[in-house]
DNA sequence: CGGACCGTTCGGCCGGCACCGAACAGTCAG
DNA sequence: CTGACTGTTCGGTGCCGGCCGAACGGTCCG
């Protein structure tokens, strides 16, 4: 009984502070955020916003992300968005129209969206599945593009980059936000987002950043690479 | 916005306390606590119980009433419930068996239960909604007998305490927990319910303490005596 | 390699707050 | 009235935590 007092207000105390608030805030659009992005908008210096982003990870607030120079910030999950968004509805009205505005954002976000530079929501894990089902991707122990794989994005997407031994790894698991499974990332998602959007198969949302739409061709065409539905 | 990042974190702040946590823990029970009770519960000196239940008032999660030397505390309403066991949840399923617990306790204690001394629950609010109809309550400015209410309540509980220009108001308005509506406290919804149990109307229930259930004789007579249905 | 940029770590400062005990006010019972 | 009890106020103490700037390690680009 008392552990349970203990970590209720320990997790509390996290979100006690109006910086981290501002961030976690700031965080409710499901998108991922630079620790530099949380820090100008918290209007803190970077290193306190360092430290900040360590106490939310720490608390299981957020998850992050190494990616470069850069270290990508995002809501653990949908608990964390129903806590902040309750401790929002009840302190005031303030937080229902961003609420009801972010819901509707994140219901198309869920659908497909991209996530830096490749496909991801509900169709990106349906291409992941797909492309696993269909042998071109195995996925034990992390995940590698198999023979077949690389032959199939040298043609679908023409570009042999994605087998070059570049720097950037050719296939990465990317945990997807609101599906909570694996998407596509890595050279071969980027290229086949860029594929995508350059033959049709989906369009940029004018109203949503980051939201794409699937277009009926894309559906066909997709569901025909892959040889399943999707 | 940052008016918003402010008051959630101002909330948040009146929950991050490992006492005051324990506080609102023993509070889910839908009672009303005294200050003492809440002390010894949150194991800290008076004092500091006094202290925190004044920054849990300021903060409106909590309601507060005076009666005689002692102060009772109750959660200020059904939405500071679901923070506390939405906070709960994320943190852990520790709370879960004490929600469920506490959602069978809360569902036999809304039906018809024990306030102080006084009748409360749905029951308690239809008695008081239904003296009112009978012309025997009225609430206009507070509320207060009628002279057919005195007599009524002379005849049926056999009091005449209940006229008496003691220092305790014969009927007294007290705003139910569950309902959201009076109930009738007082002198007369003492006397009320010592007749009830006295005669049969009302059990207490063996497991859920303030628990009560009704008789079908009790049902009878309460609707005979207030000539309408309950 | 050197310069630009992003993030982290480390002192150090400062304010706030949880806690207690003692003294005091109000209520109830005998 | 007296004594027992409940709750509040007020100093005083100690600690925790948010904030910054400076220094440093990594990463990307030319």
């Amino acid at each position: 009984m008392p552990v349970t007092a203990e970590s209720i207000s320990a997790f509390a105390g996290v979100l006690a502070d109006r910086s981290r608030t501002a961030m976690c805030l700031a965080l409710l659009d499901g998108r991922a955020w630079t620790a530099g992005e949380l820090a100008r908008t918290a209007e803190v210096a970077r290193s306190t916003a360092s430290e900040h982003i360590s106490a939310l990870l720490a608390a299981g607030v957020v998850t992050d992300e190494r990616q470069g120079r850069h270290r990508y910030v995002r809501l653990a999950g949908p608990e964390v968005a129903e806590v902040i968004e309750t401790l929002g509805s009840v302190v005031g009205v303030p937080v229902r129209p961003t609420s009801l505005r972010t819901a509707r954002a994140t219901g198309r976000l869920a659908a497909a969206r991209t996530c830096y530079d490749h496909l991801a929501g509900a169709w990106g894990v349906a291409v992941f599945e797909g492309l696993t089902r269909a042998g071109l991707l195995r996925t034990v122990d992390g995940v590698v593009l198999t023979p077949a794989g690389r032959a199939w994005f040298a043609e679908v997407c023409a570009e042999p980059e994605v087998s070059a031994p570049g720097r950037r790894p050719a296939v990465r698991a990317c945990l997807d936000w609101t599906e909570r499974r694996s998407h596509l990332g890595g050279a071969a998602g980027a290229a086949l987002l860029r594929r995508g959007l350059e033959d049709g198969w989906f369009l940029r949302d004018a109203a949503v950043p980051r939201a794409l739409t699937i277009t009926p061709h894309g559906r066909r065409t997709l569901a025909d690479l892959l040889g399943v539905a999707v």
